[in-house]
DNA sequence: ACAAAATCAATAATAATTATCCTTTTTATT
DNA sequence: AATAAAAAGGATAATTATTATTGATTTTGT
C-alpha cells in the first residue's frame, strides 16, 4: 500500500473519532509534516501545501492544523515568542529552542524527567514541557 | 527605609547598568509585581498600575516590562496560549500552568533536573524552561 | 539652570490567529 | 445513484497581543 494511502487510513480513522471527515487539504497538510525534520509554523505549512494544492487558504490550514491536534495526531509547540509550530510527534519528548532563529528540534532522551518531582497537591498535572533554550549549530 | 525606597534604590542600579532610566512608571509596574502572588499579563500589570496612576499608557507598561527583563529585574513567561505572563522572579525555578484558565503559579523544588541531562553537542544551551501542565485547585 | 537624552502617552501599525459568510465537498439517507 | 444534511473549504474581516511612531514631557549630566 502506497505512503499516501497509509496516511489517509490513519487520518480517516482518528479523525471519526471526533467526528471530523478526511479531507485532500488534511491528507496534505499531515503528509507534510510527517515529511520534514524541523516543526514548522502554520505559515510554513501552508506555504509548503500551497505548491501542491494552490488553492488551498491559510485559515484551512490553520483549522486543520487544529483539528489534527484535537484528535491526537500532531501536537502543538506554543512558546509565546513568535508563531506557534507543529510537529508530528505527540508523544513526550523534549526540544532545544533556538532563541535566535526560533527552531525548535528534538532531543531525544529517554529519562522521564518527571519521575522524582514532588507535585503540588492541589494542582492535576496531565503533562509537562520541556524546551531547553539556547543557540542552535547555525546561530551560536 | 520605606519599600519603596528601596525599590527606588534597586532599580535605579539595575537600569544605569543598561543605559536606562529611573522613573515613576517603571517603579510602579516593578511595585506591582513584586506585591502579587501570581504571574499577571501586561494588561492586567496595566490596569493594576493604572488605578494608582491614571494617565499611565498600556504601551509604556509593554516598554517597561521588556526594559525590566532587559536589566534582569523580571522575567518574562511566553507560553504561548495567549498573552505573556511577567514574573518578579528571576531565578531558575518552574512553574503549574492551568490549561483552563491559563494561570501560572510558581512550584518550589530546589533540584536540578537538567544536572542528568544529555545535551546535543551542537547545542548551546543557556537556559531551560519547565512547565508542569494541568488544571488547578480552582478549574479541576 | 539648561541642553541632550531618555521616556512618556496616544495612537497607528503589525503579526498571529480566529471568526464570518457563503460556496463546495463529503457523508448519510432514500 | 440522487439528494438532503452536515462538515469543511476559501476569501476575507475581525480580534488579540505586541511593537513602532511621533511629538510632548521628564530625567540626567554638565
Amino acid at each position: 500500500m502506497k505512503r499516501i494511502e497509509v496516511i489517509k487510513r490513519l487520518l480517516k480513522e482518528k479523525l471519526e473519532l471526533k467526528g471530523g471527515n478526511l479531507t485532500e487539504q488534511r491528507v496534505a497538510v499531515f503528509d507534510y509534516l510527517s515529511q520534514v525534520e524541523n516543526h514548522p509554523t502554520a505559515e510554513e505549512v501552508f506555504l509548503a501545501v500551497k505548491r501542491k494544492m494552490p488553492k488551498i487558504s491559510l485559515a484551512t490550514v490553520y483549522k486543520n492544523l487544529e483539528a489534527l491536534v484535537e484528535c491526537g495526531l500532531i501536537s502543538k509547540l506554543a512558546h509565546g515568542d513568535g508563531a506557534a509550530r507543529y510537529d508530528i510527534r505527540t508523544d513526550q519528548h523534549y526540544h532545544t529552542h533556538c532563541l535566535k532563529c526560533g527552531k525548535i528540534l528534538d532531543m531525544d532522551i529517554e529519562d522521564d524527567l518527571l519521575a522524582g518531582l514532588s507535585i503540588p497537591e492541589d494542582f492535576v498535572a496531565t503533562g509537562y514541557r520541556l524546551e531547553l533554550l539556547g543557540h542552535c549549530s547555525n546561530c551560536k
